[in-house]
DNA sequence: CTCGTCACG
DNA sequence: GACGTACGTGACGAGT
């Protein structure tokens, strides 16, 4: 370990993705025998990797070794040309759970195993060779994928695992007719059907190379166009330019893309012989199990159990926290990293002074690498007494902090280990702080939610409780609660590894536990690409935060606070006595006994109702008090809420507002936002709005907010099927009005505001499962008349109701309902007798139109670091249908148009909705003018 | 710690 | 025939 790459090194590089859809479609199909799970792919990429590894262990073995994938299908040739394959077929759905196995495979074989979101494997295989290349090293790929031709040459050369064969210069030339570096121009010439390159029109390779080698490259053929022969020829040439150009940008590859992993980190290892076998035979591969453990000169494991069994060993292994290992010194710490390289997972906690992982203090890590094998190391633990001033020594018997997180950050950044964790978020952010990237990762918490969004919880105690059968410590048993409560830094240290092990064992056992669960609950996809990629995207966006001015929050807290005093003044004139505004209780003795207005109604606690509503009522009636006390709340509620307790979390040293998004705070897929809460800010009311005048972009910069127009009507009109609503978003056309008009018989030139308020009440209510009374409360009509636009609305739309009750049924019959994307929301409530029934099937009705949103924005985030390169921006916020930017000034244009084609086409291609998603943007100094 | 209230999509 | 209802969140102050 620890050479530097350089000259004498040979980096290989596996394009795996070609691996796997070879072995998928030259083998038949196979499944595991205990559950069924389709892994015929998977063993026919074991084989090739067996096979590869057996048959480069020779003299001219490599040095380096990476396997390189391609991860989602979407990639910065995408946001360039919107056609980019989009002839290819979907994935097979008996591949697809195959994929991530992959990766484990090729982990368990101890090969670095490399992905990138936005980028193909081609562009990794490019940037790595060019670093292998400048490096002084030779390369070889294994490939024999005609686009990564144009790489050769150099000390580069490929090599058709299949044929045997190895591709040089002499090769290319052959099939191409020029050096390899000219190959992107002959491919750009010729296009690609496969591809959807576009090309030239009627020009093949051998036109092109013919082409290329008279005028030497593609930029001189272009130029000078007008002086080839063949009129038909120079036609086309000179009409297409822009598209010759375009394919030239979509075969070149990146060379320069950004890439955390170095040369370094793939060095050859070799695989550990227990993991590697227990992996082979979790996947129940006999014969290859037999031939792999032969090979390494060991006994082959006893055949597997089968899986449900299996899976649930794990659990039933008693917890012995007396066996948990306090590590204390460098050695000892050694011996755990080399455990976790070995098996290529580890399962990772941070122990920490605190909730807030941008103020919080390590204090500890614990790792598990087996089922209660696990291990705390203590770093920042403090000696009881302290001296004067409070600041306490650091207690005897801990390794230095930056010592231990020297030797852990190979670990926890080498992408060939899969570091396992609850709510993987908090220590990635927690570790980002010293330094650490951690990839690749796992969450239990995450699987959880993917399997279980609408049964319970996902904290890490539950999910104990619930799947092992265990009661962890509780944290309260070493803090204490209330005043007296302290921090984890002044834990005893003995008392501290039961603890903190524990938890690392938990989610170790967690993780086996759910991870084969995952394909079983048809929920891999929903994990893989709509839940862990987004973990590393909100920990950047959390830890950039959004800038906040303190002085104008200052300032209207102070304007608030004399305003609230005058109203207060004339509140108590008018009720004749002093007493408590802020207090319902209060208030609604006032209103109704002592006053003896009309309306008052007592809720179950024997309270009386004073909502805004009823307040309302009341001042509409003429009653002066009652509206006072709404413009009372009204400015309380901004200045509590928002002015005050904003600056609080205004960042002493970023002087920003970092909150954190909670990504299974709600069933349906939405994030929450907590600490503060950063998707309830006003912008109703004119005086809440300028409380956004305090969301501000840094000196030079710009904020960029932009906004998915009726997100979630469209995807009603998509699943519903309603063919005059799809018709409206595709013409463009205000749905609102069109509504109306097809309901009540009014043409669109005669439409009045009022009427096109109530059908937009109407199409509201509708993704909200509708109901006469809530129709009635919200428009302030009679129930029986909001009823009659119901009626009349499920009449001009029968698909809507038809949708309405097929959803229902769903769930009445399957116990969950699902958005289009795969995520399930499990609907216990849905067989309920009395009124929960009625909210169950509402909340069924709504789950699949608002989470299919969540999914859509979720996916456009994914995508956007990649969308991103090279622009001076970042993304800030997240509101539901809404991203907030912060941008150089220049580049504001620029980034709304890259922000936009990736939101508008966050479905493509995994669904393609009958309607287009249209994105409007805005921008300015502040938040409340880019909104 | 629960409730009522109100901010957002 | 009566129930009581729009869907999804988080934070605050009051009052137990």
């Amino acid at each position: 370990m620890g050479t530097t790459f350089g000259k004498g090194c040979h980096l290989h590089l596996i394009d795996g993705s070609a691996f796997i859809f070879r072995a998928f479609h030259a083998l038949p199909p196979l499944t595991r025998k205990s559950d069924g799970l389709p892994v015929g792919a998977v063993s026919g990429f074991c084989n090739m990797i067996h096979k590869y590894v057996e048959d480069n262990s020779g003299p001219d073995a490599p040095t380096h070794v990476a396997v390189v994938f391609d991860k989602g299908s979407h990639t910065f040739r995408n946001d360039l040309y919107d056609l980019y394959k989009a002839n290819r077929d979907e994935m097979p759905e008996d591949l697809r759970p195959q994929i991530p196995l992959t990766r484990e495979a090729t982990r368990a074989f101890n090969i670095a195993c490399l992905e990138q979101e936005g980028f193909e494997a081609d562009d990794i295989i490019a940037t790595l060779t060019r670093r292998a290349v400048e490096a002084g090293g030779r390369v070889t790929i294994i490939s024999s994928d005609k686009d990564l031709m144009q790489l050769v040459g150099n000390g580069v050369e490929m090599l058709d695992a299949m044929k045997g064969k190895r591709i040089g210069v002499e090769e290319v030339e052959e099939k191409f007719g020029v050096r390899p570096d000219r190959v992107v121009d002959v491919q750009a010439l010729a296009g690609d059907s496969v591809d959807n390159i576009p090309g030239a029109p009627g020009i093949g390779i051998k036109t092109a190379a013919l082409l290329i080698q008279e005028f030497g490259d593609l930029e001189t053929l272009l130029d000078r166009a007008d002086e080839i022969p063949q009129p038909k020829r120079r036609q086309t040439l000179i009409e297409h330019r822009a598209q010759i150009e375009l394919s030239k940008r979509l075969v070149t590859l990146d060379q320069a893309m950004p890439l955390e992993v170095t040369l370094d980190d793939l060095e050859v290892r070799r695989p550990d012989p227990a993991s590697l076998l227990a992996f082979l035979n979790q996947m129940e591969f006999r014969t290859l199990t037999r031939r792999i453990a032969e090979a390494l000169g060991v006994d082959a494991p006893a055949a597997a159990d089968p899986a449900p069994a299996a899976a649930e060993a794990p659990a039933r292994l008693p917890f012995t926290p007396e066996t948990y290992e306090c590590v204390r010194d460098a050695a000892a710490l050694r011996g755990w990293i080399e455990a976790a390289q070995a098996r290529g997972w580890v399962a990772v906690d941070t122990e920490t002074t605190g909730l807030d992982e941008m103020r919080c203090d390590l204090v500890g890590i614990s790792l598990a690498v087996e089922p209660g094998r696990a291990c705390y190391i203590p770093l920042g633990h403090k000696t009881g007494g302290g001296d004067l001033f409070g600041a306490d020594a650091l207690a005897e018997g801990q390794m230095p902090l930056s010592e231990a997180l020297a030797l852990l950050k190979p670990l926890l950044e080498d992408p060939a280990v899969m570091k396992i964790g609850q709510n993987m978020k908090y220590d990635a952010k927690v570790l980002a702080r010293h330094g650490i990237t951690v990839a690749p990762i796992d969450d239990t918490m995450l699987m959880s939610y993917a399997m279980h969004a609408g049964l319970h919880g996902h904290g890490m105690d539950a999910l104990s409780e619930r799947y092992l059968d265990h009661s962890p410590i509780p944290i309260k048993s070493l803090l204490g609660t209330g005043k007296a409560q302290i921090t984890f830094d002044r834990v005893p240290i003995d008392e501290a590894v039961k603890y903190a092990a524990e938890d690392a064992d938990i989610t170790l056992r967690l993780a086996q536990l759910f991870k084969p669960q995952l394909h079983r609950a048809k929920v891999t996809t929903v994990y893989e690409t709509l839940e862990r990629p987004l973990v590393a995207v909100l920990a950047e966006m959390e830890m950039t935060g959004i800038k906040v001015d303190r002085d104008t929050l200052s300032r209207m807290s102070n304007a608030f606070a004399q305003k609230m005093a005058g109203l207060e003044a004339e509140i108590h004139e008018l009720a004749g006595e002093r007493f408590n505004v802020g207090s319902p209780k209060q208030l609604g003795e006032i209103l109704f006994d002592k006053m003896s207005l009309s309306g008052g109604k007592k809720g179950k606690t024997g309270a009386y109702g004073t909502g805004a509503d009823v307040l309302e009522d009341l001042a509409a009636e003429g009653h002066d008090l009652p509206a006072r006390v709404l413009d009372w709340r009204q400015i309380a509620k901004l200045k509590s809420t928002y002015t005050d307790a904003l600056q609080d979390h205004i960042h002493p040293e970023t002087g920003r507002v970092h909150t954190s998004y909670v990504i299974t705070g709600a069933v349906t897929g939405r994030l929450a936002s907590t600490d503060p809460n950063l998707q309830n800010i006003p912008v109703r009311s004119e005086d809440g709005r300028r409380i956004r005048e305090a969301f501000v972009a840094d000196a030079g910069k710009v904020l960029v907010s932009l906004d998915y127009s009726q997100i979630e009507l469209r995807i009603l009109a998509h699943v519903a099927g309603i063919d005059a609503l799809k018709q409206a978003f595709r013409d463009g056309h205000d749905i609102h009005a069109m509504t109306a008009s097809e309901m009540f018989d009014v043409p669109l030139d005669r439409m009045t505001p009022e009427i096109r308020r109530r059908a937009k009440a109407i199409n509201f209510g509708v993704i909200y499962g509708i109901s006469g009374f809530g129709l009635a409360r919200q428009l302030r009509i009679p129930r029986g008349e909001a009823q009659g636009f119901i009626d009349r609305y499920f009449e001009r739309f029968p698909g809507i109701r038809a949708y309405m009750e097929a959803t229902v049924a769903f769930a009445k019959a399957n116990g969950y309902v699902q958005t289009l994307f795969g995520r399930r929301i499990h609907t216990p409530e849905i067989g309920a007798k009395g009124p929960q029934a009625g909210f169950a099937q509402r909340a069924a009705i709504n789950a699949p139109i608002q989470g299919t949103a969540a999914d859509i924005i979720r996916r456009a985030m994914i995508r956007m670091p990649a969308a991103l390169g090279g622009l001076p921006a970042r993304m800030l916020l997240q509101v539901h249908d809404e991203l907030v930017f912060e941008v150089e000034a220049g580049a504001a244009d620029d980034l709304i148009g890259r922000v936009r084609a990736v939101m508008e086409g966050a479905a493509m291609p995994a669904v393609k909705l009958d309607v287009p998603l249209v994105v409007d943007a805005g921008q300015g100094a502040n938040w409340a003018a880019a909104h």
